[in-house]
DNA sequence: GTCTATAGAATGATAGAC
DNA sequence: GTCTATCATTCTATAGAC
């Protein structure tokens, strides 16, 4: 009856429950991302994790836990990007930065741009307080900024709330919609090189639409 | 065993057949947009149309079914706004009328828009054959225009793929998202005064960033 | 920690009276 | 054309052996 592996033991659990979750996560993410919160089925999500359905639920009690697990990730990854969106004297810069964050994001983690479109569509049952609080005081942090810009003469008088909401749709956009871009691009991926293009036409266009080039 | 109103009574149930549907696809709409066709249910729907669920089923045969009559519809919309990016030799008037358009649709028919964004995440099940031919030869046809415009020194050398990516982007953004552009305004929708800036917004700084302004 | 079997609830669809 | 009742299926979640 005794237990002379327990460290060992304990240690290689917590490293299976690791991995195992990770694994969960990341199917989890993909099939919420397809399907929404409803759409979506814990078999479905088991399936793609390669695991017994019933594990899924030793992992996450419930379908709700797992999506909540998902959301609080791909927010995570937005505070990131929102981070890149520093207080900076130049316009050029700040947005640059900020814009490529954002189609960068939109290209390593499509998925969970889509859960998050997902659940802004659903009304944000899930994240409606992150949208009130978080999201709201950041966008009003900025807006100041874009403003002060403005003011300085950096760049045209244009409405800075919706400048934001320009550069979120036109970023995310290559995320959400990438199966429609892939389609109008013959069926492939767009390639890096093209997503390079994709990048420096999205700062461009804004850039000097808000005549912050020469 | 007469029918003495035959006429009559044809016409009378034509016409309430005739309402019913538009009530039910007016409703299977708006849940659709919400949870997307595998979180939609026929329960739902009914209910959000007044209507025993079973009435549904009367109507339309299948849950299919009823989804396919609502996507025909969005994508009789979509043909709408497509044509008024006619072939014209000034890229300023051209891209206005389109942009506008697109943002008067975003404003009037929020729903289909984003049963339209779901359908696309889902990877396009039902409208791919869409995609692929008519949209493809439309957006082609489009780009050519575009490209013409440059070479014509009209406006400034862009990519003109995504030159259209940024503007469905921008202007279904305001349908998409529109419960976070409401949380973001205080819990308000937009009203028209602020929507009419929204819309002068895009196609300012559009315009703007293709060169198209002095 | 893994997995088969299954309970209990919800869903798409239909039968059949009115 | 309307509506109640219900079947067959699928879904979330859990029990319990290993």
């Amino acid at each position: 009856m005794s237990k002379p592996e327990k460290v060992t033991k304990t240690t290689s659990k917590a490293k299976i429950r690791q991995e195992n979750e990770k694994t969960i996560l990341k199917a989890a993410e993909s099939v919420f991302a397809e399907y929404g919160f409803r759409g979506a089925t814990t078999s479905m999500i088991a399936e793609r994790a390669n695991i017994p359905k019933a594990n899924l639920h030793y992992y996450f009690p419930t379908k709700q836990a797992l999506y909540r697990q998902v959301v609080d990730n791909i927010f995570n990854i937005w505070l990131q990007a929102a981070d890149s969106f520093d207080d900076c004297d130049d316009p050029i810069e700040a947005l640059t930065r900020y814009i490529e964050k954002k189609m960068d994001i939109s290209r390593e983690n499509p998925m969970g741009s889509k859960v998050w479109a997902n659940e802004i569509i659903r009304r944000a049952p899930v994240i409606q307080d992150y949208l009130e609080t978080t999201l709201k005081d950041w966008t009003e942090s900025r807006v100041a900024i874009i403003q002060r810009w403005i003011d300085q003469g950096k760049i045209n008088p244009v409405d800075p709330q919706y400048l934001l909401y320009m550069i979120w749709s036109t970023t995310q956009h290559y995320a959400d919609f990438n199966h429609q871009i892939e389609t109008l691009n013959g069926g492939t991926p767009l390639s890096d090189a093209q997503y390079q293009i994709a990048k420096d036409n999205a700062i461009e266009i804004i850039l000097t639409g808000i005549g912050a080039r020469k």
